[in-house]
DNA sequence: TGTACATCAGTGAACGCGCGTTCACTGATGTAC
DNA sequence: TGTACATCAGTGAACGCGCGTTCACTGATGTAC
């Protein structure tokens, strides 16, 4: 085999990735160290020359995820040129993003278990959140408002996928997708009118 | 002790509330058999004579999480006289939810769960989300598009106390129920003018 | 440029603990007479 | 109303498996001479 010190490097990465998407897909408890280090191609002894722990890796292994969404979606929003903030609505309650919540947002599928989590990963939690309100709120130009509003889009985005995930009916998920995306899409306040 | 069959039923929901409880705090995968027959005042042998398994209590108990959810919203939206779905906004958001995982909304603690789970508790997720839906869209009696904007209400409800649990400053979290509340409250899509 | 040696990523067997599940047993319940 | 007996909720010891962690070992890397 070999190993120098950039194919440590290598390693450690590949592992750190293949984890992050497990623990997206299937939660932080159920993957094991023997299935991890498999997936990456070794074996299970060679774990802790990368990871002091399998605490450790989960907790860098959820940063890492929490991570990847920023310059995801922000290549998603530039997709639509006219709306950018639709672009990225649109991207993120699309039905692919839905269906691969292995290499999704992590905000959905690493939120409850945050919640749980030490300050290490709350922290990269948070950090991910404002990174998406900033995004958000910079894409709604001219809005005063921009900041409040994005925290009521952001809140709708992740919960709407949350919802659409575990939903048993897949007309009603995608019905939910559909519609939050139109609502959202036209502002969350723009559109009213219809009442009142 | 004793053990007549009225008993028996007594015991077998309390070990239903006591892990439904359990796992939304702690997730559907750290609670064991022991520990949550100990805190019903049993021991572990007995549980075999409720539950076939320990994967048929989670279900069973996640099923009961979600159901518990609707009546205590319909009581805490009856609050406010005047404007009941600005009730229901204020209880969802309220801090007392936030830090009270245990006993709150499962659409939010099992979110992820349930989207990893069996039909059963899909379907049991997917009830208690459209039962949300009326009850929200029934609140806001005056709008023809009641059901897209209870949708959208919905999600950005359970989103924000997905994350509002998730991150690490009190002060961010608390900014963040607090701007959705109000927000939401004067209807998702009434408050405009500010922009255009 | 070649040789000897220390380092260390990766291997695979072994350990040990936690936990779900099983089982023989107990004693109160409640039914049959 | 009282007595004998079957039922079965609950007990606690024991089993066994999975999995995180440890450890002695290997052999390629890369440094010293």
């Amino acid at each position: 085999m070999g190993h120098s010190q950039a194919e440590k490097a290598a390693t450690r990465e590949r592992v750190l990735r293949i984890t992050s998407r497990k623990i997206r897909a299937e939660g932080v408890t159920r993957p094991g160290i023997a299935e991890l280090m498999n997936e990456a191609g070794l074996t299970h002894g060679g774990f802790y020359k990368h990871f002091r722990s399998r605490d450790d890796l989960i907790t860098q292994a959820a940063a890492f995820a929490l991570a990847e969404g920023t310059s995801k979606m922000e290549r998603s929003a530039r997709k639509n040129e006219e709306d950018p903030r639709a672009g990225l609505i649109e991207a993120y309650l699309a039905k692919q993003h839905r269906d691969a919540p292995a290499t999704g947002c992590a905000l959905v599928t690493l939120g409850a278990a945050a919640a749980r989590g030490g300050q290490d990963v709350k922290e990269a939690y948070e950090k991910q959140v404002r990174t998406y309100l900033d995004l958000i709120a910079g894409l709604d130009d001219d809005r005063e408002d921009a900041r409040a509003d994005a925290m009521v889009t952001l809140s709708a985005l992740v919960g709407a996928v949350l919802m659409a995930r575990a939903v048993d009916d897949p007309e009603f998920s995608d019905e939910l997708l559909e519609t939050v995306t139109a609502r959202l899409s036209r502002h969350t306040s723009h559109d009213t009118d219809a009442a009142t």
